[in-house]
RNA sequence: GCGCCCGUAGCUCAACCGGAUAGAGCAACGGCCUUCUAAGCCGUAGGUUGCAGGUUCGAGUCCUGCCGGGCGUGCCA
């Protein structure tokens, strides 16, 4: 039951007998004042000015039609002609029943499931993940979630990079280490140093610069040697990832990664394609798209170049073919990119030409969803004091054990063993919800004191909050009644219940614009509104009524519930005790 | 040069196709635990939404100009 869709339709329904033309907007959206009622309705005030009559009249005829006799107990017209609806609490208390009763609390799945293709994460194999790789991991993951939670069909698409010319300089220093008696595993245990060390060979050794280079042809020729080596390279470097996707609670696997290299085979197709179509031209011995779509003022068009001089392809020709692919062997309706802002051009680039060259069909809806730059507290990128990037594996570990120690300091019951458990989930899902709580495209400061304060909007004070709603029912010496009326009597309780019921315009919203943070608000306010209700009204105490302390478990029970499936969405994980 | 993004309380952030008195948390101050986990709740204080114009019944939100910051801009990804 979507109550903001039933009022949207029922006001709408009103202005049409109002004689409002049916392009007006009923505008009804949740209040943001308690004396507001629950819902309001703006729409009267534009339609007013398309009608040319006075607001507050048109507001008071539109009222006059409005049938809501069986779910709003006062509707009243305020100011310039706002129309606003105070629901009933009976009504609101029959909707969390009848939520209660169904399974996912009434959440069905869609009518028209898409495929949706989602391309996060997508670090390079190079090189270990870093802080760089997390807000398109975790925000990725929990778009995946919600679609798939929504009854879509997910494709995620891990699009690593594991192919050019920096591989050449890796597999010929991976060689020397193993022609050293040393095991690649061990080697490659860090793949930052490697690398480093790799480098480090390349800029000083011009005998190894020169076989490294050579490798890379090797390599792309299809040399059985560079390609064993290169292989063995990938497999740990995959190995690493996946350990990091494990402890992040990230739903990716080995399964999900569809790397550059998988598209090699395409690459001199889409060049031809484009070519056939004249959608490119040789400019100074590259070819080029020339896009007059994203033309500047003067009427100059950008280039786009799909094919280097020298006959290499670049990650724009390989971005093409992975669109092909996704449209014409995936079927995708919508394909999602979470990447970061500062590739928006080259997105806007392959989106372009993507359409141009008939890669992408006309309906498939294609969407770069960008985010910010992780920055550290000084307002730079987040790096380590010595300036290095931060590696996810190290910061994911300082969180647990940030966590940890404060368990610890807090004096908690548990066990060593489920402090380790517990530890983990909170350090883990503080770090996770201190990104998604944070509007997508803004940039975002990086700070370890907000996130595991442990208080304000925060992973651990909505996992608090389930807590102690599991510690009531430990506590509970009879049975619920899974059958109780639900009672909506004080304010705290009746705030509370119409919460409960806008997850699903939230999921919807968060379905539709990719925006997770909106539903971490919705969680923050849920959790908090059941704070209230905790304080204010008491279920097992002596003195509460039999009939209050039943329907009032109902409502902890409904609200676990709602923090647990949000929280799942997001991809962080919820306790008995902490 | 051109293009994109950002600028909201001391700090970190919200504000749902333009809506009512711009909201939270942190930090500050004052209350509330012999009773369901005080990682909580209640209250006080804190604002010329970068600046100046414009459109509108109504602007943090839209338009123009300026200031400040970030990023991008033909052979890395």
């Amino acid at each position: 039951m979507k109550i903001r869709e039933l009022l949207s339709n029922r006001v709408q329904e009103a202005m049409i007998a109002a004689g409002v033309p049916d392009s007006c907007s009923p505008m009804v959206s949740p209040s943001n004042r308690p004396q507001f009622g629950d819902y309001q309705a703006n729409g009267s005030m534009a339609a007013a000015k398309q009608v040319g009559t006075n607001p507050r009249e048109l507001a008071q005829r539109i009222v006059d039609q409005l049938q809501l006799e069986d779910i709003a107990s006062k509707v009243e017209i305020a100011g310039p002609g706002f129309i606003n609806i105070h629901l009933s609490p009976t009504w609101l208390a029959q909707l969390v029943e009848h939520a209660l009763r169904q399974p996912r609390m009434g959440l069905n799945a869609v009518q028209n499931p898409q495929t949706v293709v989602i391309d996060y994460s997508s670090p390079n194999l190079a090189k270990e993940m870093h802080v760089g790789h997390l807000r398109s991991t975790i925000i990725g993951d929990a778009l995946a979630r919600l679609l798939e939670f929504q009854g879509h069909k997910v494709i995620r698409q891990n699009h690593v990079g594991d192919w050019g010319t920096q591989f050449g300089m890796l597999i010929a220093h991976l060689e020397d280490q193993t022609a050293a008696n040393q095991l690649a595993e061990v080697a490659l245990a860090d793949l930052e140093t490697f690398y480093r060390a790799a480098k480090q060979r390349f800029d000083d050794d011009t005998a190894f610069a020169e076989r490294a280079r050579d490798y890379v042809v090797k390599l792309q020729s299809g040399d059985a040697r560079c390609l064993s080596l290169w292989q063995q390279f990938i497999d740990i470097s995959v190995a690493h990832s996946e350990e990091i996707y494990q402890l992040l609670n990230v739903t990716l696997t080995r399964r999900d990664i569809r790397a550059e290299s998988a598209y090699n085979d395409d690459l001199p197709g889409i060049i031809e394609a484009l070519q056939q179509q004249g959608l490119v031209q040789e400019d100074q011995g590259a070819q080029v798209a020339f896009l007059q779509e994203l033309a500047d003022k003067e009427g100059n068009p950008l280039p786009m170049i799909v094919q280097k001089s020298g006959g290499g392809y670049l990650y724009s020709t390989t971005d093409l073919a992975a669109v092909r692919y996704r449209n014409h062997q995936l079927f995708a309706d919508r394909i999602l990119y979470f990447i970061d802002a500062r590739q928006s051009l080259h997105m806007k680039q392959v989106f372009t030409l993507s359409r141009k060259a008939g890669f992408a069909k006309p309906e498939c809806s294609l969407e770069h969803h960008p985010f910010g730059t992780m920055m550290g507290e000084d307002g730079k990128p987040f790096k380590t004091r010595a300036g290095g990037t931060v590696k996810l594996a190290e910061l994911l570990e300082e969180a647990v054990s940030r966590a940890d120690q404060l368990l610890a300091s807090k004096g908690t019951e548990l066990t060593d063993d489920a402090r380790r458990q517990v530890a983990r989930k909170i350090g883990i899902g503080a770090v996770k919800y201190a990104d998604l709580a944070k509007t997508r495209t803004n940039d975002y400061v990086f700070n370890w004191e907000s996130m595991l304060s442990f208080e304000g909007n925060t992973a651990p004070y909505l996992q608090y909050a389930y807590t102690r709603i599991q510690s009531i029912f430990r506590k509970v010496d009879q049975p619920v009644d899974a059958d109780a009326p639900i009672e909506l009597a004080e304010p705290q309780e009746q705030a509370l219940g119409l919460k409960l019921l806008q997850l699903e315009e939230v999921i919807d919203q968060v379905a539709r614009e990719a925006y997770p943070h909106l539903l971490c608000n919705y969680l923050y306010e849920l959790a908090s509104l059941f704070m209230k209700f905790y304080e204010h009204c008491p279920i097992l105490r002596s003195d509460v009524p039999a009939a209050s302390r039943a329907s009032r478990l109902r409502l902890c029970q409904a609200t676990a519930d709602t923090l647990a499936t949000g929280l799942d969405l997001l991809g962080i994980e919820v306790m008995e005790r902490m």
